[in-house]
DNA sequence: GAGCACTGC
């Protein structure tokens, strides 16, 4: 029993900060005052056989001692429920006015860890316990005590409020998947142990990077932050290796998969491929082979389903992936098998149970980022031995299991990294350097990062800041910088919408900044791309992308009442419910901020005007036409590319503007939109400088727009919207405010 | 004439 005394004036109940034990067995719920219900007994049963909760006491111990402690637990410790409670019952925060945080990579892991860790303390989700994720804040300020909340979330918080003063405790869940927000909010909550003495810090992680951590976060140069371990609770799961090296994984991979249903004990296999096309296709010939199976030997051989799986499926069809295994054929028959054949969303996102075998080619899709080229980039990649683990894990949730990894056991020892490369190593970080530098670091190369990008990828980021006039010559945010900071976006879409009301077209980029944050919204089913792209076809506009994602939405608004709409129109509903919603959230931002939201009565004005703001955020991803093959080169960067397929430009005009540059069979950049000379001089005077660029066509298109504008004589001109003097101007003329909600 | 590993604000 804790420390109860009646007499001890409420909320405490009489516990003391930092000296509670046995905090869960009271008859009143210590928070709502009200008596346990029968529930909270249950599951407090079930609290009690997890390994963590053995080991209360001893956690207790050390975290009134450390202000920081690594933690590792492996999967079925119950680390991620019961830890962030012990803590609450120590901090007892609320006692204070502060807040105990555990943050996730994943939205849904916030949002369902929440609900469940409610339940355990008999309180109502939102109330003492909620959490907080991006479009959804389930939390009531001054009563919520525990919260559960995705690491960009805090990443967010810490930008207003740099020593995080609202939490007296804060966790790092999933700290060994290394995202870019965890990563950071590693560095600033090193940092600001130092200046918070009161604050505490607990990084959860799996057992390998426990020690990396423990160094990274020893705050005197001696003494390694202590570790608490927690053992797991799983089945044993055996692994196979093959003899030789498989030249060919996906076929091998199918062999496996039928040679576990020909012989293997009953149990659902999961298969680990590395995206779309190859699932959809390894699907259709399990499905053959496995057919052929049953009609030859259908005495020895059950039925089995292939269940695809990958996130741009639509949610009804993700479910069924916890579909039953099919039934016998018939009575007494040999029992049907379920095959799931997944990306690596199965790895840590989504978990099936019943799975007993695993099969584990050993590859999966990764980003990578050449700062050279300034290109992010997908690339089949052999997974960590980490990863690997994880996937064999896959295969004892229920009862042992079994793992086949399609690789020799002298590969995986010698060839395999131990640790998936952390995504800060991967990518391209202008985003997270305006992050950094809006946070008040100035000195990034020297950042105290758990692994340094490299400088390269710092020096391309910060140039890129520097061109759009986010950031001075001395590394200084300016006050177009901190406004770009307060959005959610790639700084050059935020530059471009913070521009766009010198434009009047403000209404017009915003929605425009919303669909290229989301997913793909076409769709393009296999056996219909020739309606898909003929009902694409009437969304086109000619001369720009950006333009056709601009009527895509505003059809979508204007048909909203009409079930079956996108439908018909091979459009994603997901991805169009999804604009709707960042685009109200980035409208809310511009409200807070003053910036105006404007448009044009006239649509040609309009769309003109559209296409010249294009040109303040993208004029450093501009293409020129070169020779007569419809081949483009990126200006600076001097990449040979070419129009994607998808792009709805009608002619090959001289210049044009993209969004992205995609590597895949050949170099292409995708979302295009027509340019004209005179713009990019216009409206981006430093990059276009005649005299930095080698003699060339590019040059001599530049030097024809220059004398031509000599010739008229614009003196204007000079003093618009140069690219580094920060905050343009605002001119409102011939303006309708629209879309007032 | 092609794709979208997975997250997150």
């Amino acid at each position: 029993m804790g420390k109860l005394d009646p007499s001890a004036s409420e909320p405490l109940y009489g516990f003391m900060p930092r000296n509670v034990t046995g905090a869960a067995d009271h008859d009143l719920n210590p928070f709502t005052k009200a008596p346990h219900t029968a529930q909270y007994r249950k599951i407090l049963e079930a609290r009690k056989k997890l390994p963590v909760f053995a080991q209360m006491d001893d956690f207790l111990e050390m975290f009134n001692k450390n202000q920081i402690i690594v933690m590792v637990g492996e999967t079925g410790s119950g680390k991620t429920t019961q830890i962030p409670q012990f803590v609450a019952f120590s901090d007892l925060p609320h006692t204070r006015g502060k807040l105990v945080a555990c943050t996730q990579p994943r939205r849904v892991a916030a949002m369902s860890v929440a609900k469940r860790v409610a339940d355990e303390m008999d309180v109502q989700l939102g109330r003492q316990v909620g959490y907080s994720i991006r479009f959804e804040d389930m939390t009531e300020p001054g009563t919520t005590f525990l919260k559960y909340m995705t690491d960009g979330m805090l990443l967010r918080e810490a930008m207003h409020d740099n020593n995080l003063e609202r939490y007296s405790t804060i966790i790092l869940d999933e700290a060994h998947e290394r995202t870019l927000a965890t990563d950071i909010l590693m560095g600033l909550l090193k940092d600001l142990a130092k200046r918070r003495s009161d604050l505490k810090i607990i990084v959860m992680s799996a057992t390998l990077d426990a020690v990396k951590f423990q160094k990274y976060f020893s705050l005197r140069s001696e003494a390694s932050a202590p570790l608490f371990k927690v053992p797991g609770r799983t089945h044993p799961v055996e692994v196979f290796y093959t003899q030789e090296p498989e030249p060919d994984y996906v076929e091998a991979a199918i062999r496996t998969v039928l040679m576990i249903h020909r012989a293997e004990e009953p149990g659902d296999i999961l298969l680990f491929l590395t995206g779309e096309e190859e699932i959809e296709d390894a699907c259709r010939k399990i499905k053959i082979e496995a057919d052929d199976l049953v009609n030859q030997d259908p005495d020895s051989v059950g039925p089995l389903v292939c269940i695809p799986l990958y996130s741009s499926l639509p949610p009804q069809q993700q479910q069924r992936i916890f579909d039953p295994a099919p039934k016998s054929s018939k009575e007494g028959g040999p029992p049907g098998r379920k095959i799931v054949v997944s990306t690596n969303i199965a790895e840590t996102s989504l978990t099936i149970d019943g799975i007993v075998y695993v099969v584990d080619p050993g590859f999966s899709k990764q980003k990578v980022y050449n700062p050279r080229i300034r290109v992010e980039s997908l690339l089949v990649s052999p997974i960590s031995k980490a990863s690997a683990q994880q996937r064999a894990g896959r295969a004892g949730r229920t009862r042992p299991g079994k793992c086949f990894r399609l690789y020799t056991e002298k590969d995986f020892i010698k060839e395999l990294e131990e640790q998936t490369y952390p995504e800060i190593l991967r990518s391209n970080l202008a985003n997270t350097v305006l992050e950094l530098v809006n946070l008040g670091i100035k000195d990034l190369v020297h950042f105290d990062y758990v692994d340094a990008p490299a400088p390269e990828t710092l020096m391309r980021a910060l140039e890129l800041l520097n061109f759009l006039a986010a950031m001075d010559d001395e590394g200084n945010l300016t006050a177009l910088g901190k406004l770009m900071a307060e959005f959610p976006l790639d700084p050059q879409l935020a530059k471009l919408l913070i521009s766009s009301p010198e434009f009047n077209c403000s209404n017009e980029i915003l929605t425009i900044t919303a669909m290229l944050s989301v997913p793909n919204v076409w769709l393009r089913p296999n056996n219909q791309r020739r309606e898909a792209d003929a009902a694409k076809e009437l969304f086109t506009v000619p001369e720009s992308d950006h333009l056709t994602l601009l009527n895509v939405y505003n059809q979508f608004i204007l048909n909203k009442w009409d079930k079956n709409w996108t439908w018909t129109n091979y459009l994603s509903a997901r991805a169009l419910g999804q604009a709707e919603n960042v685009r109200s959230q980035l409208q809310r931002i511009m409200e807070r901020l003053d910036i105006d939201l404007v448009s044009l009565d006239d649509e040609i004005k309009l769309f003109l005007n559209v296409r010249k703001a294009l040109v303040c955020g993208f004029f450093m991803q501009v293409a020129h036409k070169e020779g007569d093959k419809g081949s483009y080169t990126t200006v600076k960067d001097h990449q040979v590319v070419g129009l994607h397929p998808s792009c709805g430009l009608k002619t090959q005009p001289e210049w044009v503007l993209f969004n992205e540059f995609v590597l895949t069979t050949r170099p292409y950049i995708r979302t295009v939109t027509e340019v004209r000379t005179e713009w990019l001089m216009e409206f981006a005077p430093l990059y276009f400088d005649l005299k930095t660029f080698p003699d060339g066509e590019m040059k001599r298109a530049l030097q024809r727009a220059y004398n031509k504008k000599m010739g008229i004589s614009n003196p204007r001109s000079e003093s618009r919207n140069e690219s580094r003097k920060g905050t343009p101007t605002v001119e409102v003329r011939e303006v309708k405010r629209r879309r007032k909600e």
